[in-house]
DNA sequence: GTAAACCGTAAATGGTGTTAACGTAGGTGT
DNA sequence: ACACCTACGTTAACACCATTTACGGTTTAC
């Protein structure tokens, strides 16, 4: 909990702060692009003044990055939720569905927050991306997959060096606290998951596919179906199928 | 070929229409951002003269996309042929290794050619998305593997009818010359793998991924082993290991 | 009450894609 | 050889964009 120091002043510059962002998202929504100078008309001021809360263009388009993907992750958690607690492998599919759904939906949010390059400005944007909540969201489900059927995975220490620091001290969103240090094999699997993932549904947005499957969703089903047995659920797999073309028909 | 009806006029346009071309490839190696002003500065021209010779801004990326995909082809072919001709597997793999260099090397025409976003814009992107040299280069790589090893390929006739018909009569730059419709479920092996090649690079180029990993390939090596099997290279895992990481030393 | 910090403004700089109007050279038809 | 017309380049202008500077007013703090 952040303490407030509530001096009316803090509270209205946290206001405008918040109307900035929420103007940027709303901008996004309507199909404009995101840009200073209309962020600021909309909200009946000048470009100039808005950098008195960001430093720059590239930070407000992290800050909207953010909490674009916060809003997403909400999304993916309540796809998740019309399935009960137990279903740990079915909910998520869903979240996973949701996700390529939103991707779709919503493809210039997802180029902001999935498809900028980061490598380049180093500090301060490698720790929002830490923080970001698709991430935690998605290693959580599998945590929960494997705590409940404990499928198999790789020993830290058959690891190659780089992967073993990887997951021991992870640069990436991922919910390492409550997963002992020797079950970290358990973040390489969530990784391979999470490429295979943001592959296709990567490959999908930016239209570099076939345009029949994009639209009838079958590679997509596949990719997820085959990576399901790393999971442990081989069992489960035509369950899973119907769930997520359930979810595909809306 | 194209028949030459060298008016001389006709053959000045041809010589200027390719210099806009390489003048926007050398732009991008010189690191600087592709716009039509800076082209138009580097010919001696004025920004509004490329409108000759491009409709618009959009094109030209597209024009330069096509051109810096295909001179990067001869690099991931060039790769390959360090093996001989009947080394298949490793021949893929050392090209699939050269992909990604090339895509780390140079995240920007990178962008141009696979994160460009295709699906608004229809037609005339699409044809050339399909004549993409890169593709055909990857299907027939495997191909050859299939040929040469014949791994197990899906029947087109168990495939999902959407499926079915973008490997019958695919829309992506695909070899599918050559391949006879009975055999074309190995298309869709080649969607399943080149899915999972285009996820780590751009999980990789887009910094969406632990430094320390994208330092030492350690994914890549990773995703490009579990894929190998599907091609019924189980018993070719350690070599090809080190054949990618050879390459990945340089 | 006065000084300082804060928050907005207008003006200006240098960049972008794009359109319109205009001139001028090159090739074409008679 | 002359007229014509088309293609190609120009300049000027429009509408955007991020960003910096200098300035004025308001709110807070002492």
């Amino acid at each position: 909990m952040t303490v407030e120091p509530t001096t009316r002043r803090e509270r209205q510059r946290e206001a405008t702060y918040a109307e900035i962002v929420s103007t940027s998202i709303a901008l996004l929504r309507d199909g404009e692009d995101l840009s200073l100078r209309a962020v600021a008309q909309r909200m009946g001021m000048t470009a100039p003044a808005l950098y008195r809360y960001v430093a720059s263009y590239q930070e407000l388009v992290d800050l909207v990055a953010y909490e674009v993907d916060r809003a997403a992750t909400e999304r993916f958690r309540a796809a998740a939720d019309t399935l009960p607690e137990d279903d740990v492998a079915g909910r998520l599919c869903l979240s996973a569905t949701a996700f390529r759904q939103w991707a779709h939906e919503s493809p210039r949010e997802f180029g902001l927050v999935f498809a900028n390059p980061i490598a380049d400005t180093s500090c301060a944007r490698r720790e929002m991306l830490t923080l970001s909540s698709s991430g935690h969201l998605f290693t959580d489900q599998m945590k929960a997959i494997w705590e409940s059927n404990g499928f198999p995975i790789p020993a830290v220490e058959d690891l190659p060096p780089a992967a073993r620091e990887a997951v021991l001290d992870p640069l990436i969103p991922a919910e390492s606290e409550g997963v002992a240090e020797a079950d970290r094999g358990l973040l390489w699997v969530y990784m391979q998951g999470w490429t295979q993932l943001y592959g296709i549904v990567t490959l999908e947005v930016f239209g570099h596919m076939d345009p029949r499957l994009v639209e009838s969703g079958d590679l997509f089903v596949d990719t997820i179906l085959r990576f399901a047995p790393r999971m442990g659920l081989e069992h489960d797999l035509d369950r899973l199928e119907a769930l997520i073309r359930d979810q595909l028909a809306d």
